[in-house]
DNA sequence: CGTTGTGTTGATATTAATCAACAAGTGTGG
DNA sequence: CCACACTTGTTGATTAATATCAACACAACG
């Protein structure tokens, strides 16, 4: 969970590393990740503190490693790999609230149980963090609490987007949604220019996609159909697209376009 | 902002309050809210720091104190009253993302403009940060940061529960949820118990309730009628519904019952 | 006493869901 | 290597839930 500039990891690992504040962090000491975005806010860490507090776990593909309901006994942070939350209803009608991809922190709610579950789409890397622990960790690092409030409101703010979109959206104006916010995504567009992807992946199914926006696996096929007939996309393989009129996906997905 | 135990506030202000940790506190001595859940996280401030940081305004009715996409210069906390927060797409479309009652906190995001709109359904009190200030507030008194963070993520977690009724629950069940999360509100049912209330008070009118449930006010009204008609209401007066029979309303609003 | 905003109810339209069939790809085991 | 099951995705026909259009009742208000 300590990210530091040095590219090898040090063989005997020191019973504490400070990491000077203003110092750019790279390579997370405890897992392997390359970029960590909970140790970007800590300037000065612990190493024996962090390593009893969090531990590196693969998950496989289709694996449900958080479960609505069960205790929230830890606290994830995502460093390879993508993951569908989602909500159930008893008689199996499923909400995908989001998908968590490289960076995102999972867990963070207050209440004793999980308020969704998560899957993983693909194999993938992610670090668990005690909460009980956390909570002791935050309270020595504020730096770090300040972050995770900085990452929930963003969070709220994307859930309030898909609210309009559930709520108030075409079918055609609810994928056109998703296409350019998965093409403005920083893993499908080179991260130092801030444009869309002209090409993008992804790693969920037609029933995901369905789920996530409140519609059924037929209507996502036909819209994306139609958009295709209508050249503002391609499909050149399975779980690619191919964006070929952005401008037009983008006044259709803020609700003006045709 | 500041709440102790005082009834009466102080003539000549002090210049510095310290409020003892662990004890309790109720009056705002900055503004006259009663209680006021900002505070109620800070052990210890400083009265001058506050002051300068916050004021209290009264909110006329109908009066839109938040604009999606203006520049997010100000915090807020509502004091009382209660506003709908919204989003709009061009051509009118408009989703209610919630309604902030006393106790709600606004325009947490981190982006420069705000997300959404508040429009005061009542007149409406509301202490008011410089957001600028605020940031060096939070630096001082990490409890509060921790305080917003909580209170984030159980905004989240409410999120992804409405995520969950717009995009697969249907009309009667949207109905049904609604009325029994304004049950459950902690200003319509007695603070003492946590029992829904028998009967609830509905500062919006059909249009917002439609808006926020992501139906039209004829499928909202309908939905009512035949609520009544089937005994699980009545509606004794405009703006207020009596809970009749809350089990089968709780069956349907989990996506199970009738 | 008209005007306006709000809420209800009815008739009809339309979007997206449902039901159904099938194609293509993948993995399994004989 | 090839049937076989199984999953995923596409397309067509039909249905159903909800939206839309329309009329009217009622209360608040100037």
């Amino acid at each position: 969970m300590i990210l530091v500039r040095t590219a090898a990891r040090p063989a005997p690992r020191p019973r504490a590393v400070v990491v000077e504040p203003g110092r750019a962090v790279e390579q997370c000491l405890h897992c392997d990740a390359r970029k960590h975005s909970v140790c970007n806010a800590i300037p000065a860490l612990d190493l024996d503190r962090l390593a009893t507090t969090a531990v590196s776990m693969n998950v496989e593909s289709g694996r449900a490693f958080i479960r609505e309901g069960d205790p929230a006994e830890h606290f994830f942070n995502v460093t390879a790999g993508c993951a569908k939350l989602f909500k159930l209803l008893p008689d199996g009608r499923r909400q995908i609230t989001g998908f968590a991809g490289v960076g995102t922190f999972l867990g963070l709610a207050v209440s004793a149980t999980y308020a969704f579950s998560a899957e993983a789409l693909e194999p993938m890397k992610v670090c668990r963090f005690s909460r009980a622990k956390l909570r002791a960790l935050l309270d020595d690092f504020p730096a770090m609490e300040q972050r995770l409030l900085e990452v929930a409101s963003n969070e709220l703010v994307a859930a309030q987007e898909q609210m309009l979109l559930l709520g108030r959206k075409t079918a055609r104006e609810r994928i056109a949604s998703f296409l350019i916010a998965r093409a403005a995504l920083p893993s499908n567009c080179l991260a130092s220019e801030p444009e869309l992807a002209q090409v993008i992946t992804l790693p969920m199914t037609r029933a995901d996609i369905a789920d996530y926006l409140g519609l059924t696996i037929e209507t996502v096929s036909r819209s994306l159909t139609r958009f295709k007939a209508e050249g503002l996309i391609e499909i050149p393989a399975a779980g690619e697209i191919a964006i070929r009129d952005s401008a037009a996906l983008t006044r259709m997905a803020a609700g003006a376009g045709p």
